[in-house]
DNA sequence: TTAATACCTAAACCTGACTTTAGGTCAAGG
DNA sequence: CCTTGACCTAAAGTCAGGTTTAGGTATTAA
């Protein structure tokens, strides 16, 4: 059994972040003791699995109603699993977003090495948008399929 | 030259969002006519430019601030670089962060799964925290590092 | 005994990134 | 001529996800 401020240091999360989620219904099953939280294995596991799903973007709200599912034991499986194979869904897509707006950081890195070489863009202006070096041409077309 | 409205389809952004990004200076060089936006393939760039950076996790006014070097020439070539770099770094460190979420996700995919199967979560208990089928148990070990 | 710590609550406040509202200009079509 | 549609502004409003404030309790340490 932790205390807030034990969770607090654990995780490195504000114990005024703690109080708010609770407060939200994220912890529904949490005990006291005189007034004051005692965090069990069972919320330790309940914090991994909300860093996890607000990684993946889902809301507040949303995490809670996950966790009313998990109150209300077996019958809920489905629901629950429904949920993560959506965020699994949802994260895969954000990451290959994310190689997306990559392919343009480096297409820039190389603009800005060359520009600082060269010490003016010129020499870029004149071989687009189609005579780049053909590594930095992928990234480029990447970037710019829009 | 493209007008607002022609913008806001081509990039499927609110034309409240361009009026707002351009409020707050992200398009420094815009031209007008008699009070009319008019963006060029400079500001199509900037925009590609915006979605980019804001993808990477910069606040609006940091992107403002680049804008604001473009301007200024080839004396901030550098400073430019090396927004670029750091950007690039932040985004493979999220990239990683999200594979790890994705560990996760998969995880939990599985447990349900298996509880599905097994109509309770009795079986799993008894294999946690270290008996779990091998590939599981990478995925289990990776997300439960705190 | 008093002072420092760690906990508690309710409610107000904050921030970033938009969005909505209310009111106006201007050109083209019926 | 008048109405429709696309543009404009300034200012207020919204929303999520916290954080801060103000005031209080309970335990321990000197």
């Amino acid at each position: 059994m932790y205390t807030i401020g034990q969770v607090s240091e654990m995780f490195n999360i504000p114990i005024s972040t703690l109080r708010y989620y609770d407060k939200e219904g994220l912890f529904p099953d949490m005990e006291r003791q005189s007034g004051i939280r005692k965090f069990s294995e069972q919320e330790i596991e309940a914090l991994r699995v909300i860093d996890c799903l607000k990684a993946s973007g889902l809301e507040i709200k949303e995490i809670k109603q996950f966790m009313e599912w998990t109150k209300e034991g077996s019958k809920t499986f489905t629901q629950r699993k429904q949920l993560f194979e959506t965020r699994k869904a949802a994260v895969e897509e954000e990451i290959s977003q994310l190689q997306r707006t990559l392919d343009m950081l480096k297409y820039k890195c190389w603009y800005y090495d060359r520009a600082i070489a060269d010490g003016s863009e010129e020499n870029i202006f004149a071989m687009l948008p189609d005579k780049l070096p053909p590594e930095i041409q992928k990234l480029y077309d990447r970037a710019h399929e829009i």
